[in-house]
DNA sequence: TATAAATATCGAAATATAACGATATATAAA
DNA sequence: TTTATATATCGTTATATTTCGATATTTATA
């Protein structure tokens, strides 16, 4: 066997890509260690990044479109955690 | 126990975002491909990919900037292949 | 109801990345 | 030597991403 690979065809190349630059920062990266054991707020997240918590709320927007993450939101408060299905 | 990572440092984190970023491509994602069992030279790689070779260049640049590929230079030819000890 | 707190969204500015054509370099072939 | 081939580099332009301040929205509290 000369390969154990398919090569993947451009719309799945695209969307791998799209995952990657969704890690590809490392704010983000170190977000994803966070929540790895808890769900966080965006307030504590940004809090634990050293960024404005609006800042926060952007990067988290992105991880969670390309399906990374989930939210729940309670009183004021919006719970973001790794979306165990897409991820672990 | 609550967790089983250490949280990477801010110099760790930024070395992962880069070689992310440097995967984070739909043409690099697809050179890792083609190069998982053979090496190839840059004008080989920009075909298959229907990129000039020049832009085929940038991008093996790039990668191996971050230590994924490493390169033999035979002749006129640029072979890039996959940097076994940093990714395999 | 008025005010505060938490988060989200907006357009603009700053920065980074990608692609381009032109050109340079290095090797091989005529 | 001249010419062709393969690759790399350069400066510019185009595009995408990130951050910012300002503002909006939603929920809780005075």
């Amino acid at each position: 066997m000369v390969s154990q690979f398919t090569l993947p065809n451009d719309r799945l190349l695209g969307q791998a890509a799209e995952c990657l630059r969704a890690l590809a920062h490392p704010i983000r990266l170190k977000i994803l260690f966070l929540l790895e054991s808890n769900r966080w707020t965006v307030g504590e997240l940004a809090e634990a990044c050293s960024i404005r918590s609006h800042v926060a709320s952007e990067h988290l927007r992105l991880m969670q479109r390309c399906g990374m993450l989930s939210v729940e939101k309670e009183g004021q408060k919006t719970y973001y955690q790794i979306c165990e299905s897409q991820v672990h």
